[in-house]
Order: structure tokens, then sequence, then C-alpha cells
DNA sequence: ACATTGTCTTTTGTATACAGTATAGTATTA
DNA sequence: TAATACTATACTGTATACAAAAGACAATGT
């Protein structure tokens, strides 16, 4: 998993594609303002790296929704709202039902280990009431079942709209962290009928908690909103 | 629809993600053969334009998945195959099914009208026989209904992995003509329940399309597939 | 007072130069 | 003859310089 949730900017040893996650992170967390504006050479300034990188982590975030780009204008941070929520996890209902599905038919005996420790994590961020780590854990989970998918398009997809969606889920958990008593159970029985190879359960499952998740999410966002 | 289907390149009068759109569709019509490998320089010499803007079309178009890229190896055409049609078709299942879907719930009058437009070109090109017209037509035509669900996230997405898709589609054209004479009656019935305003039957029919085009393809693609 | 036009600033888009890395090819040694 | 090490080359990744377009603001004319 590619999100690790700590740790200030380094300057990159290899590519500026970390700069696109640095970025990402920001955003994800609201740093950065939905709506706000970014300049290629505030941000370059900012990091202390030419405007080349930047503006290739621009193009990358781009392609993840996080950022909207007009032509000979730049780019600004996605607007959060209600409509574009409904829009995300409209697709996400569809796409992580598919994954879990394909899972269930897929699943190897490693990937299946491995979400049993992330679950296991889950259980004790609950029981400490970190929200901060079930948060991380929960989409560690999450990506988990993706790759057990073991269909790269698909995991690409998920990867790009997750992204889109994380903010959303990040607002949700900082309101109300009483999300994971709920998140915490439907994981459970998702892993079970995974385990159990029944795609029709996994998927509905899936979308059952998508479903939930949206609806719980939903008034935080509508109250955040208006950055448009 | 963004994919006229003639025309020499030109250099550009604003922007560089023309060649983005060249780029697609020579990778699309397979003019550039599946897995071949791409230079920044070598394609900056032929279309007579210096690296940057190359650079940034090769990050957009592996956004689009019709690049791979290995960190300092540069990007190669991503290869046909059966595992990837199926990877992206599964996909498609979905999100076209939620696309017509909801373009039963939100279509608007202009839309309907264009989509009539569409499909009266579509039955000439069929009468016509021309494949090339059709293929384009109907690419107009998905791409429509996409527009009527006023969804931007899923256009989003779709307009990506549409274009994975187009390759594979194009390979099946320009193999079996006749598949224009199933894809024809189909599109007419997916109209018709958007015009119904009946989400349930729009998405089953459009489920149905996919499918069944799918299974058309697939035989002409393992005929094609070892360019790895 | 308001609109229109011209310039001035800001910022994107493009070109090119430079550095570092990976691979391939060749030579040398066991 | 085969294997390994070294060198040369080619290409990506990064930095910087330059051009052009868009927006803001002011001045002038009606």
């Amino acid at each position: 998993m590619s999100l690790s949730l700590s740790g200030a900017f380094r300057v990159p040893e290899v590519i500026a594609s970390n700069i696109a996650q640095h970025l990402e992170r920001e955003i994800i967390f609201c740093d950065v303002k939905p709506g706000a504006r970014l300049t290629e050479e505030e941000v370059s300034l900012r990091l202390g790296i030419s405007r080349s990188p930047v503006r290739e982590a621009f193009r990358l975030l781009e392609g993840d929704g996080l950022l909207i780009r007009t032509q000979r204008r730049g780019v600004r941070v996605a607007p959060v709202s209600r409509a574009d929520l409904d829009e995300v996890q409209m697709c996400r209902v569809e796409l992580e039902g598919l994954a879990a599905a394909e899972a269930a038919l897929h699943v190897a005996e490693a990937d299946i280990a491995q979400l049993r420790n992330v679950l296991a994590s889950l259980e004790g961020s609950l029981k400490r009431n970190d929200v901060r780590a079930y948060f991380s854990n929960n989409v560690a989970f999450t990506t988990q079942i993706h790759h057990a998918s073991a269909n790269r398009t698909l995991m690409r997809i998920l990867n790009g709209i997750g992204k889109q969606a994380l903010r959303y889920r990040y607002i949700a958990y900082a309101h109300v962290p009483e999300l994971m008593k709920v998140s915490l159970p439907g994981n459970r029985r998702i892993l079970a009928a995974i385990q159990a190879h029944d795609p029709v359960a996994a998927r509905k499952l899936t979308e059952q908690l998508i479903r939930g998740s949206w609806k719980a999410i939903s008034p935080y966002i509508e109250a955040t909103e208006g950055s448009d």
C-alpha cells in the first residue's frame, strides 16, 4: 500500500512521482483546501525542485481526479460536493462489488493470510479508538481485495477513483469515528464470503457496506461544501 | 466525439495533448504494434517537436492504459491479449451498464435528439457496408450515452477504459464486419429503453450487448495475440 | 459614468541542455 | 569456450531558459 500516513517530504531519490504522492496526501487530508488553485512555480518552490516533475505530478493527479485542469489556466484541487460524492460512490458500488466477486473466485492463500492480518490490525485500531490507524488499515484492506481480484485493469481504475473517494472517507471518519463500528463487521463478513469463494455474497456485502458508508458520509460533506 | 478518423498530423496550435490524440489513434488502429517500445526522442523527432510535450502525452496515454511504463525503461504499447480483453470487458459491463441506467434517469431532450441522429448514421453506415464509418459512429453513440448519464466521474473513467476497449473493438470489426448486424438492433433497443426512462432495461440491454460483442471478439484477439 | 482598448504581469506551454542509470557489447581471464 | 567485468552508448529524469496566451488594471474616449 502506497499511502504511508506519516513523514515529511524528502527530495526523492529516484523519481518525482513521489511528489504526486506527497500532493496526494495533502489533498486527501485536506491540507490544501478543495477548490484551491495550484501553480507549478509555487509548488516547485515550496518543495525545492524544478517545474518539470511538478508538471508531471499534476498530470498524474489530474488522471486520478484529484486535480481539475483548464487550458492555459492551470490546475485547482477538485472541489468537494455532495454531487461529486454521489458520482464517485455510485461508481465505487459497481467496481468494488466486482472486485470482491472476482476476489472470491481468484483469491490465493497468501491474499487470505494478508487480509486476516489487516483485519486483526483493524480490530486493534478499533479497540484503541485510533481513527487514523483504522483509516489507514481500512485502505489497506480494500487494496488487498483489489489485489486478490487478479484483474490489473480493475485495480488501475479502482486506484484512480479510490483516491477521490479517500478524501471523502477521511472527512467522514474525522467527523464520525463511530463509522469504525459499522465498517469492521462489514469487512469481516466480506472476508468470510471471499474465503468461502462465494462471489455473489462478496459482491452483495461489499455493495451494502459502501452504500451504508455513503449514506453516513453525505451530511458531513454537505457541511464541508461551498469550496467551489 | 474527439476521435476524428482521418487527417495527418499537424503541429498543434494550442497544446500538445493533440499529440496524445495522434498517438492514441495510431495505437487503437494498430499502426504501432502492441508491445512495441516507444522512446521519447524517436516520437519527438518523428513529429517534429521537442521531448517535453511527448513526455506529457506518454503520461496521458499511460493513464488511459494504452501505454505501460517501467521505471527508467520508458514506455511500450500495452500488449493485446485475451486476458486483458477479459479484464477490460468485465469492467465495461458494469460501467457501461451503470451509464445506460443513469442515462435513462437523467437524459435530456437534446441528448435523445443527438442519439437519434447518430442511430440514423449507424443505419446508413450499415446499408453502405462502411465498417470504418460504423465503427466511428458506434463510438459516438456510446459517448453520447455517457454524456446523458450526467455523471462526470463516470464519464472520466469510461473515457479512460474505453480507449483500451477501442483497440479490441477495432480489431474485431476489421475481422468480422458482420458484428454491425448484431450491434445495430442492440443499440436501437438501448435507445428505446433510455427514451422510456427505464433504467433497469437500459442496463440489462447494455450488459447483454457488451457480453455479446465480447464473446464475438475473443477468438480474433487470441489470433492477434503473441505480441507481448 | 461606462465601455473599450492597450499594456503589463502572471503563468502555462515548449525547447534544450545536462546528469545519472540501465543495458548491451566487448574484451579478458579462467 | 564460457563467464565475468568493464566500458560505451542510449535513454530516461531533471533543470532552466524562452515564447506565448490569458487576465488584470489603468487610461482614454464617448
